[in-house]
RNA sequence: GCGCCCAUCGUCUAUCGGUUAGGACACAAGAUUUUCAUUCUUGGAAGAGGAGUUCGACUCUCCUUGGGCGUGCCA
């Protein structure tokens, strides 16, 4: 029998990366298995569960390619399943009701009282506890709604889900829906327990971390399939040297009995990193896709100052580690209004003799006619050879004059991108700029 | 308190009794007679502690310590 796996988030207007992996870990078993993923919305909680962060629910799933074999099911569909099943419980003595606390009658299953609950978790191995050590517990609120045990249980058998993958945090929970199961005359599926995605700190996440959430990547220019990747190697791994790998890559390797049971920090520098590989790898087309909207969001042409846009992302798109460093990484190229960066400027133009090189190399480049990487090179080294001194007392001063920035292209490629007339016009407004202490 | 789970470089991880404990990120140094966000080289960096099993333990068992989760009307 092929697997039937499930993601079953409830929608609470963010998507949580903890979350989005357990997702992810399902999706990957599935499409390794042959089997079938659904897409449950636990929709119980009616304050949260708006249109609106069902859709977030969605927007993110797609985002991440994540796609489901049948049509979703909202649980608040399911509600008259649940509680027949609390009914059958009922009638069946597995299940009893108490009046706690004047609240009227709830509906409470009976644990076992003697024996072992046990079962063997697909990533944590045996697992078992005493039924001494089990407590009855709520399955229907006093005000007739079902509570999440047994709706999540109930759901699970209707749509005949053979395996749960899910967070570390409902190990304890398995113990209560095995007898659930048992009880409702199902047989319990397969449980595998995934670790928990923790932050920096080594902490569970809370509401004041932040960047925890799949849209706060998205805005922030993280790629899904950078998303995805770094997040499966989060309590998984393939077992050879491999980590950055493809959708086909991860589902051909992809086992739950390779999965790690101790929890995993975040590391966003790492996934920055990653992200950086998957920009540079990216065809220009869909490189462009990205990259044009934020010009036009920044109020920049789309097209760069000198044109030559083609070489201009030649240099740039292996450089850019996330989107959001983007256009602020170039905005040289495509404004003439770009801002000096403090740091580059006390550092490379405030220095001693730094205008009077920026001078010197200005009256260089204004002898080179043809201007190219070879001859504005030969003449920036021409100079220094004259004056005997380093290249890069000329190198700096001319490329923050430029650009700015201390950073980006080699030097001479940048200058040529940027074309003769405007380095000369550039390097003189800086020089200017300079004397006058406006800098 | 009680129950369950977890424990390898700073971080993510490999190792399924015998390895100089490997890789990646990050960091540091150097190279690319110019930057670094590219490329290359090099370097530092780990089995929480204690018993036991074994010829031999990161690996198996137990204890301690530390952390996480749960503990009747959240999911």
């Amino acid at each position: 029998m092929k697997p039937r796996v499930r993601f079953a988030p409830s929608p609470t207007g963010n998507v949580h990366i903890g979350n989005i992996r357990a997702a992810i870990f399902n999706w990957l078993y599935a499409r390794h298995t042959g089997g079938t993923f659904l897409l449950r919305v636990e929709d119980t909680d009616l304050e949260r569960s708006t249109p609106e962060a069902i859709r977030t629910l969605l927007d993110c799933m797609e985002w991440l390619k994540l796609d489901y074999d049948e049509p979703v099911v909202y649980q608040t569909t399911q509600v008259k399943k649940h509680l027949a099943a609390a009914e059958k419980l009922l009638a069946d003595g597995r299940a009893y009701k108490e009046n706690k606390g004047g609240k009227g009658d709830c509906v409470i299953f009976r644990m076992p009282k003697d024996g072992d609950v046990a079962y063997r978790d697909l990533v944590k191995g045996e697992m078992r506890k005493h039924a001494t050590d089990t407590q009855d517990f709520v399955i229907v609120r006093s005000d007739g709604s079902p509570v999440f045990h047994l709706a999540n249980v109930v759901d699970d058998i209707t749509q005949g889900v053979t395996h749960v993958i899910r967070g570390d945090d409902h190990v304890e929970n398995t113990f209560k829906h095995i007898e659930l199961f048992k009880a409702l005359g199902a047989e319990p599926p397969q449980y595998a327990h995934l670790p928990m995605i923790v932050n920096h700190m080594g902490k569970p996440y809370s509401k004041r971390d932040g960047a925890a959430f799949v849209g706060e990547f998205r805005e922030q220019g993280y790629l899904p399939d950078a998303l995805f990747n770094f997040l499966v190697l989060l309590g998984w791994a393939p077992g050879d040297d491999r980590e950055i790998m493809s959708r086909e890559e991860l589902i051909a390797a992809f086992t739950l009995d390779r999965c790690k049971s101790s929890a995993a920090r975040f590391d966003l520098k790492k996934l920055t990193w990653m992200n950086g590989e998957y920009i540079a790898r990216m065809p220009r087309a869909a490189y462009l896709d990205e990259i044009l909207p934020r010009l036009d969001a920044a109020g920049l042409p789309r097209e760069p100052l000198n044109g030559m846009a083609q070489e201009l992302f030649d240099q740039i798109q292996p450089r850019t580690k996330k989107f959001s460093d983007f256009p602020r990484n170039c905005v040289y190229c495509f404004t003439e209004a770009y801002p000096f960066d403090d740091k580059a400027v006390s550092k490379r133009l405030k220095g001693d003799g730094a205008l009077d090189n920026l001078l010197a190399a200005q009256a260089a480049f204004e002898q080179v006619q043809d201007w190219t990487i070879d001859s504005t090179t030969a003449a920036l080294h021409a100079l220094a050879e004259q004056t005997g001194k380093n290249l890069g007392a000329y190198v700096h001063p001319v490329r923050v004059a430029v650009s700015g920035v201390m950073e980006g292209p080699g030097l001479f490629e940048l200058l040529v991108l940027l074309g003769r007339e405007r380095v000369l016009s550039r390097m003189s407004q800086t020089a200017l700029r300079l004397q006058s202490g406006t800098l």
